[in-house]
DNA sequence: ACAGGCATGTAAATAGTTACATGATTCG
DNA sequence: CGAATCATGTAACTATTTACATGCCTGT
C-alpha cells in the first residue's frame, strides 16, 4: 500500500504519543512546517484511510464534555514509518517566486529589481525570527532525549539566516550595477 | 485575470524572444527549474490560455518540414508580467523529505538516521554540480546584458554548497551524540 | 534502419489549499 | 457576554505530475 509523505508526517507525529487531528495539525505548524506542510483538508481524511489500513488506531478521548479522537500507531503502523525512513529520500522540491521573479527582472528599472531582494530579504528574516522563536520547545524535547527536532530547527534558523545574508550581498551587487567601480 | 505563477513563468520567457512550448520546457529545466519547475502538462494548456487573453500572440515557425509554433510576448503581456513583478513575492515553499525524515528519526539506530543525512548529502552535492554544469551558459547571457539568470544560479549553487556543508557538520554531531567526548 | 531529439498535446490521477460549516468550551 | 481556542470535518477548486500518444527529422 502506497502512502503519501503527508502521510508518514501523520505517522510520525502519532508515533510517541496519541494525538487528534487538532493537534496534529498544531504540532505540523510548530515543527514541519517551513519543510513540509499539511492542512486540515489532507490531515483529517488521512487519518482515516490511515486507520483503515491498520496503521493507526483512533480512541475516543474527551476533553471534559468536548468530544475528541487521538490516533496511536500500531505496530504495522511502525513498520511502515520505520521501513519509509529507512528509504533514501526522493522529494527535493523549492518554489521561491522571489528567485522566480528575480530571474525575470532584467525587464524592470534597477531600483525595483532591488525591491525583489528587499522582500526576499525581509520575509527570510522574518523567517529566522518566527523559527528562532520555537528553540525554547524544541530545546525542552532535546532534554528529553529527543535531539532531532532541535537538529532540523536549527538547520532551519540557519537555513534562512544564510538566505538574508545572500540577500544582502545580492543588493549590494545590484547597486554596484548601476554604479560601477570608477576604473582608474 | 488571474495568473498563476507558472504563467508568469511563461510570459517571461517569452519576453525576450519568441519560443515554442518545447523550449521552454527545455528553458525553464535549465534555469528555473531548481526553484519552479514546470511540466508538460501545464505549459501547453498554459500557452493557449494566455494566447486567449492576448498576453502572447501564436505565429507559424516551421523548421525544416518540422510543424513549429513559436509564442512572442504582446504589449498586454508585457504590461502584466511588469505588474507581477512590482508585487511582493507570496510563494516560499519548501519540501524536503531528507529534513521530514531527519525530524522523525529518533525512532530508527543512530547509524540509520546518519544515511538519511548522507541521503540529503549526496542529493545536494549532484545538485550543486548540475548547477555549476550550467554556469557557461548564464555566464553568456550576463555577458550579453542579462545578469539576473547569473545571479540567481550563483544563489542555486552557493544554497547547494551550504547545505552539504551542513549536512556534513550534522553527520559529525550525530556521531558525537553515540561517543560523547569523554568529559575529564 | 534505428536511436535520439524535436514538437505538441491530453487524460487521469494525485496533491494540496481555501473556505466554509458546526458546535463546545474556556477565559477575561 | 464575546472572543479565542479546541475540535472535526467536507466541498470545491487549483495545481501539478505522470504517462501516454503521435509523428517528423537528423545523424550514424
Amino acid at each position: 500500500m502506497e502512502l503519501s509523505a503527508t502521510a508518514y508526517v501523520i505517522l510520525g507525529m502519532v508515533s510517541r504519543e496519541a494525538r487528534s487531528g487538532y493537534e496534529i495539525k498544531v504540532l505540523v505548524d510548530e515543527t514541519t512546517r517551513f519543510f513540509w506542510a499539511a492542512s486540515y483538508g489532507q490531515i483529517y481524511p488521512e487519518l482515516k484511510r490511515l486507520a483503515e489500513a491498520g496503521l493507526i488506531e483512533g480512541a475516543d478521548a474527551p476533553r471534559g464534555k468536548r468530544k475528541r479522537t487521538v490516533y496511536a500507531i500500531t505496530p504495522q503502523g511502525e513498520a511502515a514509518l520505520k521501513e519509509w525512513l529507512r528509504q533514501p529520500p526522493a522529494t527535493y522540491e523549492l518554489r521561491e517566486e522571489g528567485l522566480l521573479k528575480l530571474f525575470f527582472a532584467g525587464v524592470l528599472p534597477r531600483e525595483e529589481a532591488v525591491e525583489v531582494v528587499r522582500s526576499m530579504r525581509g520575509y527570510r528574516a522574518g523567517q529566522a525570527e518566527q523559527l528562532r522563536a520555537l528553540e525554547p520547545k524544541a530545546r525542552e524535547k532535546e532534554e528529553a532525549g529527543e535531539p532531532f527536532p532541535l537538529i532540523v530547527l536549527r538547520g532551519g534558523i540557519e537555513f534562512n539566516e544564510r538566505l538574508v545574508e545572500w540577500c544582502e550581498r545580492t543588493e549590494a551587487e545590484l547597486l554596484e550595477l548601476d554604479t560601477p567601480e570608477p576604473s582608474r
